[in-house]
DNA sequence: CGAATATATTCCATTTCAGAAATATATGCG
DNA sequence: CGCATATATTTCTGAAATGGAATATATTCG
């Protein structure tokens, strides 16, 4: 119940949905989501611990990068049906088409050094 | 957008989601789901308008009844495909187990006249 | 109409959550 | 080691959510 209810909880905000969204098309560092969702860094780490305790997300540490990728479930099966709705919903929300537009833009190198 | 997160927030409350597995046995006046649920009425009622806003319910008036349903989701895609899933999900719960075996002893006549 | 009953709404206290700023940690490089 | 950079954690604040008590509404029945 537990389980289920952090899942629900962690798709149940704006931001992070985009975070996934984001997340279908590749793998990002938090700069780029960042750059994506125009909030402060801090704050994009929070929600990515928010979905990575939901099984939703994983990442992988590349030198001062952080890549996060989007789980499969194996872990929770909510979290995989859930993972499996989201590839098809919300692909015609504005918001979200917004987003699609900036992704293939974003780049980390150019972001993230000054 | 909007729609998809109202949905997503109404599955993420623990008294909710016994709400709709109650509700998926059969259809259930105000005082029975308080009776499952243990909480106060007025508690019940705003939970029940959460879950219509949601789409996820639907009601009928019976005299001073009145009689809660699960909706199908011809309004809302999201909802039905969740209710499609909670038809299995969290079954296993002991949670939901419990409300299952008080669920059957329910009965509006003896609950609400005193 | 007036009383009784089932449900809904309002109001309030407590908790939870999102966001930002400040700070801490970690990795790479000279 | 010491500095720069990317990310994480902590702390605080305002907004939202949950639950109960009190109150309001609606329906039935005499």
């Amino acid at each position: 119940m537990k389980e289920f209810i952090r899942v629900m909880k962690a798709l149940s905000d704006q931001n992070r949905l985009k975070i996934i969204k984001m997340l279908q098309h590749r793998e990002l560092c938090v700069c780029e989501i960042q750059a994506g969702l125009q909030i402060a860094q801090p704050t994009v780490s929070k929600h990515l611990k928010i979905l990575e305790d939901a099984g939703l997300v994983g990442y992988r540490k590349e030198g001062l990068w952080v890549n996060y990728y989007l789980e499969n479930g194996n872990s929770n099966p909510y979290a995989a049906t859930l993972l499996g709705n989201l590839r098809h919903w919300l692909d015609n929300e504005s918001e979200i088409k917004q987003i699609m537009e900036i992704l293939p833009t974003l780049n980390r190198e150019s972001i993230c050094k000054k």
